[in-house]
DNA sequence: TCTGGGGTCCTAGGACCC
DNA sequence: TCTGGGGTCCTAGGACCC
Protein backbone atom coordinates (compact mmCIF):
# COMPACT_ATOMS: atom_id res chain seq x y z
CA UNK A 1 0.00 0.00 0.00
CA UNK A 2 1.54 3.10 -0.87
CA UNK A 3 1.75 5.80 1.59
CA UNK A 4 -0.40 8.81 1.75
CA UNK A 5 2.10 11.67 0.78
CA UNK A 6 0.55 13.45 -1.94
CA UNK A 7 -0.98 16.67 -1.32
CA UNK A 8 -3.97 18.57 -2.47
CA UNK A 9 -3.58 22.27 -2.09
CA UNK A 10 -6.88 25.02 -3.01
CA UNK A 11 -7.41 28.06 -2.23
CA UNK A 12 -10.69 28.22 -1.05
CA UNK A 13 -13.20 30.74 -3.29
CA UNK A 14 -9.90 32.39 -4.37
CA UNK A 15 -11.11 35.48 -6.14
CA UNK A 16 -13.49 36.75 -3.61
CA UNK A 17 -11.19 35.52 -0.86
CA UNK A 18 -8.42 37.89 -2.27
CA UNK A 19 -11.74 40.99 -2.50
CA UNK A 20 -12.16 40.32 1.17
CA UNK A 21 -8.71 40.64 2.15
CA UNK A 22 -8.52 43.81 0.30
CA UNK A 23 -11.33 45.16 1.63
CA UNK A 24 -12.13 44.44 5.22
CA UNK A 25 -15.71 45.88 4.95
CA UNK A 26 -16.64 42.82 2.11
CA UNK A 27 -15.74 40.65 4.98
CA UNK A 28 -18.47 38.21 5.78
CA UNK A 29 -21.19 39.97 3.23
CA UNK A 30 -21.94 37.91 -0.19
CA UNK A 31 -19.79 39.34 -2.57
CA UNK A 32 -19.40 38.08 -6.35
CA UNK A 33 -16.43 39.04 -8.55
CA UNK A 34 -17.45 39.89 -12.10
CA UNK A 35 -20.60 41.49 -13.54
CA UNK A 36 -22.58 40.53 -16.36
CA UNK A 37 -20.65 36.94 -15.30
CA UNK A 38 -19.71 35.70 -11.94
CA UNK A 39 -16.62 34.65 -12.12
CA UNK A 40 -16.52 33.67 -8.18
CA UNK A 41 -18.42 34.49 -5.40
CA UNK A 42 -17.44 34.31 -1.37
CA UNK A 43 -19.06 31.40 0.53
CA UNK A 44 -21.46 33.76 2.13
CA UNK A 45 -22.76 34.27 -0.97
CA UNK A 46 -22.93 30.27 -1.91
CA UNK A 47 -25.17 29.83 0.57
CA UNK A 48 -27.89 31.36 -1.33
CA UNK A 49 -27.20 29.57 -4.21
CA UNK A 50 -24.91 31.72 -6.47
CA UNK A 51 -22.52 30.11 -8.00
CA UNK A 52 -19.68 30.69 -10.73
CA UNK A 53 -20.01 30.58 -14.59
CA UNK A 54 -23.90 32.57 -13.51
CA UNK A 55 -25.50 34.99 -15.09
CA UNK A 56 -25.09 38.64 -13.07
CA UNK A 57 -28.93 38.85 -13.11
CA UNK A 58 -29.56 35.11 -11.52
CA UNK A 59 -27.28 35.57 -9.08
CA UNK A 60 -28.79 38.89 -8.25
CA UNK A 61 -32.10 37.37 -8.23
CA UNK A 62 -30.93 34.33 -6.06
CA UNK A 63 -28.94 36.76 -3.14
CA UNK A 64 -30.54 40.40 -3.58
CA UNK A 65 -27.96 41.72 -1.41
CA UNK A 66 -24.90 40.20 -3.27
CA UNK A 67 -22.70 42.70 -3.91
CA UNK A 68 -20.60 42.80 -7.00
CA UNK A 69 -16.86 43.75 -7.25
CA UNK A 70 -14.65 44.09 -9.50
CA UNK A 71 -11.31 41.96 -10.16
CA UNK A 72 -8.48 43.43 -8.95
CA UNK A 73 -6.42 40.36 -11.71
CA UNK A 74 -2.93 41.74 -10.72
CA UNK A 75 -3.31 40.94 -7.24
CA UNK A 76 -4.76 36.97 -7.93
CA UNK A 77 -1.60 36.25 -10.09
CA UNK A 78 0.31 37.46 -7.33
CA UNK A 79 -0.68 35.61 -4.73
CA UNK A 80 -1.92 32.68 -5.88
CA UNK A 81 2.04 32.51 -6.82
CA UNK A 82 2.67 33.32 -3.49
CA UNK A 83 0.80 30.13 -2.09
CA UNK A 84 2.14 28.24 -4.83
CA UNK A 85 5.40 29.25 -3.68
CA UNK A 86 4.96 27.76 0.16
CA UNK A 87 4.23 24.40 -1.45
CA UNK A 88 7.49 24.93 -3.25
CA UNK A 89 9.41 25.48 0.34
CA UNK A 90 8.68 22.16 1.37
CA UNK A 91 9.33 19.98 -1.96
CA UNK A 92 10.44 20.49 -5.98
CA UNK A 93 7.66 18.34 -6.58
CA UNK A 94 4.83 20.66 -7.42
CA UNK A 95 2.21 20.11 -10.15
CA UNK A 96 0.15 23.55 -10.33
CA UNK A 97 -3.03 22.55 -12.38
CA UNK A 98 -4.51 26.29 -12.39
CA UNK A 99 -3.81 29.92 -10.75
CA UNK A 100 -5.15 28.66 -6.97
CA UNK A 101 -4.69 24.99 -6.86
CA UNK A 102 -1.54 22.46 -7.08
CA UNK A 103 -0.42 18.91 -6.26
CA UNK A 104 2.67 17.69 -3.79
CA UNK A 105 4.06 15.07 -3.04
CA UNK A 106 6.38 15.47 -0.09
CA UNK A 107 7.47 11.81 0.61
CA UNK A 108 11.22 12.61 -0.18
CA UNK A 109 11.16 15.69 2.71
CA UNK A 110 9.55 14.44 5.71
CA UNK A 111 12.12 13.38 7.45
CA UNK A 112 12.97 17.18 7.35
CA UNK A 113 9.58 18.44 7.92
CA UNK A 114 7.30 15.72 9.85
CA UNK A 115 4.27 13.80 8.31
CA UNK A 116 2.60 14.92 5.39
CA UNK A 117 -0.37 15.78 7.36
CA UNK A 118 1.84 17.98 9.60
CA UNK A 119 3.50 19.81 6.24
CA UNK A 120 -0.31 19.91 4.92
CA UNK A 121 -0.72 21.89 8.52
CA UNK A 122 2.39 23.89 8.20
CA UNK A 123 1.14 25.12 4.57
CA UNK A 124 -1.70 26.05 5.64
CA UNK A 125 -1.09 28.16 8.53
CA UNK A 126 1.38 29.68 6.34
CA UNK A 127 -0.67 31.03 3.53
CA UNK A 128 -3.40 31.90 5.92
CA UNK A 129 -0.37 33.94 8.47
CA UNK A 130 1.49 35.32 5.14
CA UNK A 131 -1.22 36.19 2.44
CA UNK A 132 -4.16 36.32 4.78
CA UNK A 133 -5.55 33.62 2.48
CA UNK A 134 -7.55 30.49 3.41
CA UNK A 135 -6.61 27.17 2.15
CA UNK A 136 -8.00 23.74 2.36
CA UNK A 137 -5.40 20.74 1.51
CA UNK A 138 -6.21 17.01 1.48
CA UNK A 139 -3.86 14.59 2.29
CA UNK A 140 -4.09 10.99 -0.03
CA UNK A 141 -1.84 8.57 -1.53
CA UNK A 142 -3.06 9.05 -4.97
CA UNK A 143 -4.18 12.56 -6.92
CA UNK A 144 -7.58 11.42 -7.22
CA UNK A 145 -7.99 11.17 -3.73
CA UNK A 146 -6.15 14.01 -2.45
CA UNK A 147 -8.08 15.83 -4.87
CA UNK A 148 -11.19 14.62 -3.36
CA UNK A 149 -10.05 14.89 0.16
CA UNK A 150 -9.34 18.81 -0.53
CA UNK A 151 -13.15 19.31 -1.51
CA UNK A 152 -14.25 17.45 1.10
CA UNK A 153 -11.95 19.77 3.51
CA UNK A 154 -13.56 22.91 2.33
CA UNK A 155 -13.73 25.44 3.74
CA UNK A 156 -10.83 26.20 5.22
CA UNK A 157 -10.19 22.65 6.16
CA UNK A 158 -7.53 19.96 6.50
CA UNK A 159 -8.98 15.93 5.23
CA UNK A 160 -6.09 12.94 5.37
CA UNK A 161 -7.24 9.70 3.57
CA UNK A 162 -4.29 7.50 5.65
CA UNK A 163 -3.52 4.77 3.85
CA UNK A 164 -5.41 1.33 3.73
CA UNK A 165 -8.92 3.34 4.14
CA UNK A 166 -9.03 4.81 0.72
CA UNK A 167 -11.89 2.10 -0.16
CA UNK A 168 -14.01 3.00 3.01
CA UNK A 169 -13.06 6.82 2.88
CA UNK A 170 -14.50 6.84 -1.06
CA UNK A 171 -17.72 4.23 -0.56
CA UNK A 172 -20.63 7.13 0.44
CA UNK A 173 -19.49 10.14 -1.33
CA UNK A 174 -21.20 10.94 -4.45
CA UNK A 175 -19.89 10.19 -8.00
CA UNK A 176 -20.05 13.86 -9.02
CA UNK A 177 -17.37 14.30 -6.41
CA UNK A 178 -15.02 11.99 -9.32
CA UNK A 179 -12.50 13.50 -11.50
CA UNK A 180 -14.53 13.83 -14.88
CA UNK A 181 -18.01 13.01 -13.21
CA UNK A 182 -19.75 16.26 -14.54
CA UNK A 183 -23.37 16.24 -15.21
CA UNK A 184 -23.93 14.35 -18.84
CA UNK A 185 -22.01 10.87 -16.52
CA UNK A 186 -23.73 11.86 -13.92
CA UNK A 187 -27.11 11.59 -15.01
CA UNK A 188 -26.00 8.51 -16.90
CA UNK A 189 -24.94 6.97 -13.36
CA UNK A 190 -28.11 8.02 -12.07
CA UNK A 191 -30.69 6.35 -14.55
CA UNK A 192 -28.99 2.75 -13.51
CA UNK A 193 -29.28 3.82 -9.79
CA UNK A 194 -25.68 4.68 -9.56
CA UNK A 195 -24.82 7.92 -7.14
CA UNK A 196 -22.29 6.91 -4.58
CA UNK A 197 -18.61 5.84 -5.51
CA UNK A 198 -19.24 2.43 -3.28
CA UNK A 199 -22.68 1.44 -5.75
CA UNK A 200 -19.59 2.61 -8.55
CA UNK A 201 -17.21 -0.08 -7.29
CA UNK A 202 -19.72 -2.76 -7.35
CA UNK A 203 -20.52 -2.23 -11.53
CA UNK A 204 -18.60 -4.58 -13.66
CA UNK A 205 -16.03 -2.41 -15.28
CA UNK A 206 -17.41 -3.66 -18.88
CA UNK A 207 -20.81 -2.68 -18.08
CA UNK A 208 -19.59 0.72 -16.72
CA UNK A 209 -17.41 0.79 -20.70
CA UNK A 210 -20.68 0.26 -22.26
CA UNK A 211 -22.72 2.99 -20.78
CA UNK A 212 -19.85 5.60 -20.96
CA UNK A 213 -17.52 4.42 -23.77
CA UNK A 214 -14.15 2.54 -23.04
CA UNK A 215 -11.88 5.47 -21.97
CA UNK A 216 -14.44 7.17 -19.34
CA UNK A 217 -15.62 3.75 -18.20
CA UNK A 218 -12.43 2.10 -17.73
CA UNK A 219 -11.25 5.28 -15.97
CA UNK A 220 -14.19 5.53 -13.50
CA UNK A 221 -13.89 1.25 -12.52
CA UNK A 222 -10.29 2.62 -12.00
CA UNK A 223 -10.56 5.18 -9.97
CA UNK A 224 -13.87 4.06 -7.77
CA UNK A 225 -11.42 1.27 -6.91
CA UNK A 226 -8.74 3.71 -5.72
CA UNK A 227 -6.77 2.68 -8.94
CA UNK A 228 -5.06 5.93 -9.95
CA UNK A 229 -1.74 5.54 -12.16
CA UNK A 230 -0.95 9.14 -12.47
CA UNK A 231 2.10 10.33 -11.43
CA UNK A 232 2.61 14.38 -10.51
CA UNK A 233 3.72 15.97 -13.82
CA UNK A 234 5.86 19.27 -12.88
CA UNK A 235 6.73 20.09 -16.49
CA UNK A 236 3.66 19.93 -18.92
CA UNK A 237 3.79 21.04 -22.29
CA UNK A 238 0.72 22.99 -23.75
CA UNK A 239 -1.24 21.54 -26.89
CA UNK A 240 -3.43 24.25 -27.63
CA UNK A 241 -3.97 28.05 -27.75
CA UNK A 242 -7.16 29.85 -28.41
CA UNK A 243 -9.20 33.07 -27.88
CA UNK A 244 -12.85 33.68 -28.05
CA UNK A 245 -15.26 36.76 -28.05
CA UNK A 246 -18.67 36.51 -27.30
CA UNK A 247 -20.29 39.03 -29.47
CA UNK A 248 -24.28 39.38 -28.40
CA UNK A 249 -26.57 38.63 -31.06
CA UNK A 250 -24.86 40.54 -34.06
CA UNK A 251 -25.32 39.79 -38.33
CA UNK A 252 -23.47 37.49 -39.81
CA UNK A 253 -21.89 39.47 -41.85
CA UNK A 254 -18.01 40.54 -43.26
CA UNK A 255 -18.60 43.62 -41.39
CA UNK A 256 -18.43 41.77 -38.14
CA UNK A 257 -16.62 38.57 -37.89
CA UNK A 258 -13.67 40.08 -40.19
CA UNK A 259 -12.47 42.65 -37.39
CA UNK A 260 -13.66 39.88 -34.67
CA UNK A 261 -11.07 37.56 -36.05
CA UNK A 262 -8.67 39.22 -36.72
CA UNK A 263 -8.76 40.45 -32.89
CA UNK A 264 -8.96 36.88 -31.86
CA UNK A 265 -6.04 36.29 -33.99
CA UNK A 266 -3.87 38.71 -32.44
CA UNK A 267 -4.18 37.77 -29.26
CA UNK A 268 -3.78 34.14 -30.27
CA UNK A 269 -0.98 34.58 -32.53
CA UNK A 270 1.37 36.86 -30.16
CA UNK A 271 1.73 34.22 -27.59
CA UNK A 272 2.91 31.49 -30.53
CA UNK A 273 5.38 33.95 -31.22
CA UNK A 274 6.12 34.66 -27.60
CA UNK A 275 6.80 30.84 -26.97
CA UNK A 276 8.05 30.29 -30.35
CA UNK A 277 5.26 27.74 -30.46
CA UNK A 278 3.84 28.13 -34.32
CA UNK A 279 1.29 25.52 -34.63
CA UNK A 280 -0.20 23.29 -38.11
CA UNK A 281 -4.06 23.30 -36.81
CA UNK A 282 -6.43 26.36 -37.23
CA UNK A 283 -9.66 26.15 -35.80
CA UNK A 284 -12.93 28.56 -36.14
CA UNK A 285 -15.73 28.02 -34.08
CA UNK A 286 -19.08 30.08 -34.38
CA UNK A 287 -22.05 29.83 -32.17
CA UNK A 288 -25.44 30.92 -33.30
CA UNK A 289 -28.18 32.94 -31.97
CA UNK A 290 -29.55 29.67 -30.44
CA UNK A 291 -26.57 29.23 -28.81
CA UNK A 292 -25.81 25.81 -30.97
CA UNK A 293 -22.30 25.73 -31.82
CA UNK A 294 -20.22 25.25 -35.54
CA UNK A 295 -16.75 23.98 -35.33
CA UNK A 296 -14.36 23.81 -38.67
CA UNK A 297 -10.92 22.94 -38.66
CA UNK A 298 -8.01 22.99 -41.26
CA UNK A 299 -4.32 21.60 -40.72
CA UNK A 300 -1.60 22.75 -42.70
CA UNK A 301 1.65 21.58 -44.18
CA UNK A 302 3.55 24.29 -42.14
CA UNK A 303 3.16 25.17 -38.51
CA UNK A 304 2.31 29.02 -38.87
CA UNK A 305 2.22 31.56 -35.78
CA UNK A 306 1.56 35.17 -38.07
CA UNK A 307 -1.62 37.11 -37.23
CA UNK A 308 -2.80 37.78 -40.73
CA UNK A 309 -2.00 34.54 -41.79
CA UNK A 310 -4.39 32.66 -38.74
CA UNK A 311 -6.66 35.42 -39.27
CA UNK A 312 -7.28 34.62 -43.08
CA UNK A 313 -7.31 31.13 -42.18
CA UNK A 314 -10.04 31.44 -39.73
CA UNK A 315 -11.76 33.72 -42.30
CA UNK A 316 -11.91 30.84 -44.83
CA UNK A 317 -13.17 28.91 -42.25
CA UNK A 318 -15.71 30.79 -40.56
CA UNK A 319 -17.41 31.69 -44.56
CA UNK A 320 -17.57 27.88 -45.14
CA UNK A 321 -19.37 26.95 -41.43
CA UNK A 322 -21.71 30.36 -42.67
CA UNK A 323 -22.07 28.81 -46.38
CA UNK A 324 -23.22 25.63 -44.92
CA UNK A 325 -25.69 27.22 -42.40
CA UNK A 326 -27.55 29.86 -44.69
CA UNK A 327 -30.58 30.60 -42.25
CA UNK A 328 -28.80 31.26 -39.39
CA UNK A 329 -28.22 35.00 -39.38
CA UNK A 330 -27.41 35.69 -36.25
CA UNK A 331 -23.80 34.97 -34.25
CA UNK A 332 -23.11 35.40 -31.06
CA UNK A 333 -19.38 33.85 -30.19
CA UNK A 334 -16.24 33.47 -32.62
CA UNK A 335 -13.58 31.49 -31.37
CA UNK A 336 -10.01 30.87 -32.82
CA UNK A 337 -7.74 28.15 -31.88
CA UNK A 338 -4.22 27.11 -32.63
CA UNK A 339 -3.49 23.20 -32.15
CA UNK A 340 -1.09 20.61 -33.41
CA UNK A 341 1.65 23.10 -31.49
CA UNK A 342 6.00 22.80 -32.33
CA UNK A 343 8.94 24.03 -31.14
CA UNK A 344 10.66 26.85 -33.13
CA UNK A 345 14.02 28.05 -32.32
CA UNK A 346 15.08 30.95 -33.69
CA UNK A 347 13.75 33.25 -36.47
CA UNK A 348 10.74 31.59 -37.97
CA UNK A 349 9.13 32.97 -40.84
CA UNK A 350 5.50 31.92 -41.57
CA UNK A 351 5.55 31.06 -45.22
CA UNK A 352 1.74 31.36 -46.55
CA UNK A 353 1.20 27.37 -47.51
CA UNK A 354 -2.03 25.48 -47.25
CA UNK A 355 -5.17 26.88 -47.62
CA UNK A 356 -3.96 30.45 -46.59
CA UNK A 357 -2.41 30.48 -49.89
CA UNK A 358 -4.91 29.01 -52.41
CA UNK A 359 -7.34 30.83 -51.42
CA UNK A 360 -5.27 34.47 -50.48
CA UNK A 361 -6.68 37.12 -51.59
CA UNK A 362 -5.02 39.67 -54.14
CA UNK A 363 -3.18 42.36 -52.48
CA UNK A 364 -1.79 40.67 -49.10
CA UNK A 365 1.40 40.96 -47.98
CA UNK A 366 3.64 37.78 -48.13
CA UNK A 367 4.69 35.57 -45.39
CA UNK A 368 8.13 37.49 -44.54
CA UNK A 369 6.78 41.02 -44.37
CA UNK A 370 3.93 39.45 -42.32
CA UNK A 371 6.30 38.54 -39.75
CA UNK A 372 8.72 41.48 -39.80
CA UNK A 373 5.25 43.15 -39.21
CA UNK A 374 4.22 41.05 -36.25
CA UNK A 375 7.88 41.46 -34.97
CA UNK A 376 7.81 44.77 -34.89
CA UNK A 377 4.22 45.11 -32.77
CA UNK A 378 5.63 42.19 -30.61
CA UNK A 379 8.69 44.64 -29.52
CA UNK A 380 6.54 47.45 -28.77
CA UNK A 381 4.43 45.67 -26.91
CA UNK A 382 7.29 44.15 -25.05
CA UNK A 383 7.93 47.66 -23.95
CA UNK A 384 4.83 49.83 -23.56
CA UNK A 385 2.29 46.93 -23.14
CA UNK A 386 -0.60 44.89 -25.25
CA UNK A 387 -2.91 48.24 -25.67
CA UNK A 388 0.01 50.27 -27.04
CA UNK A 389 -0.01 49.05 -30.64
CA UNK A 390 -1.76 46.79 -32.61
CA UNK A 391 -5.23 45.71 -34.94
CA UNK A 392 -6.93 49.15 -33.95
CA UNK A 393 -10.34 49.49 -34.64
CA UNK A 394 -11.88 46.49 -33.73
CA UNK A 395 -15.01 46.54 -32.51
CA UNK A 396 -16.70 43.92 -30.53
CA UNK A 397 -18.80 46.22 -29.28
CA UNK A 398 -17.93 47.79 -26.00
CA UNK A 399 -20.61 45.59 -23.77
CA UNK A 400 -17.71 42.65 -23.32
CA UNK A 401 -18.82 40.55 -20.54
CA UNK A 402 -14.83 39.59 -19.29
CA UNK A 403 -12.45 42.38 -18.72
CA UNK A 404 -9.65 41.91 -20.68
CA UNK A 405 -7.62 41.54 -17.86
CA UNK A 406 -9.57 38.51 -16.67
CA UNK A 407 -8.47 37.14 -20.05
CA UNK A 408 -5.01 37.67 -19.39
CA UNK A 409 -5.30 36.14 -16.56
CA UNK A 410 -6.46 33.03 -17.87
CA UNK A 411 -4.23 33.05 -20.72
CA UNK A 412 -2.07 29.92 -19.51
CA UNK A 413 1.89 30.04 -20.26
CA UNK A 414 2.46 27.82 -23.22
C1' DT B 1 -27.90 42.09 -21.79
C1' DC B 2 -29.92 35.44 -20.10
C1' DT B 3 -25.96 32.26 -20.60
C1' DG B 4 -17.37 34.09 -20.07
C1' DG B 5 -12.87 32.46 -21.44
C1' DG B 6 -9.03 29.39 -21.13
C1' DG B 7 -7.88 24.67 -21.69
C1' DT B 8 -7.69 18.84 -22.01
C1' DC B 9 -9.14 14.43 -23.58
C1' DC B 10 -12.21 11.10 -26.02
C1' DT B 11 -15.10 9.23 -29.88
C1' DA B 12 -16.57 8.13 -34.39
C1' DG B 13 -16.11 8.10 -39.11
C1' DG B 14 -13.49 8.73 -43.32
C1' DA B 15 -9.17 8.95 -46.05
C1' DC B 16 -5.18 6.75 -47.07
C1' DC B 17 -1.36 3.48 -46.87
C1' DC B 18 0.61 -1.11 -46.40
C1' DT C 1 -9.11 -9.61 -58.53
C1' DC C 2 -11.46 -9.35 -54.28
C1' DT C 3 -11.50 -8.86 -49.42
C1' DG C 4 -9.87 -7.85 -45.03
C1' DG C 5 -7.14 -5.94 -41.31
C1' DG C 6 -4.20 -2.62 -38.99
C1' DG C 7 -2.16 1.86 -38.35
C1' DT C 8 -2.14 6.82 -38.77
C1' DC C 9 -3.92 11.20 -39.64
C1' DC C 10 -7.67 14.31 -39.91
C1' DT C 11 -12.26 16.52 -38.76
C1' DA C 12 -16.39 17.47 -35.91
C1' DG C 13 -18.56 17.22 -31.82
C1' DG C 14 -19.03 16.42 -26.88
C1' DA C 15 -17.82 16.11 -21.92
C1' DC C 16 -15.25 17.97 -18.52
C1' DC C 17 -12.21 21.10 -15.64
C1' DC C 18 -10.69 25.74 -13.58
Amino acid sequence: MDLATILHADLDAFYASVEQLLDPSLRGRPIAVGGGVVLACSYEAKKFGVQGAMSGRQARELCPELIFVGGHFKEYQRLGDAAMAVLSDFTPLVERISIDEAFADVAGCTHLFGQPAEIAETIRRRVRAELGLPISVGVASTKHLAKIASQVAKPDGLVTVAAGTEMDFLRDLPVELMWGVGPATKARLEKIGVTRIGQLQDVPGWSLQKLLGTAVGEKLSALSQNRDPRRLETHRRTRSAGAQSALGRRPATVAVYRPALLHLADRVASRLRGKARPGRTVTARVRFADMRSVTRAVTLDQPVSATAIIAEVAEDLVRGILADHPRERTISLLAISVSHLEERFGLQLDLPLGLADEKRRPGTVTGARRFGADRAIDKIRARFGWEAVGYAAVELGDRRAVPDAFRELAEKEL
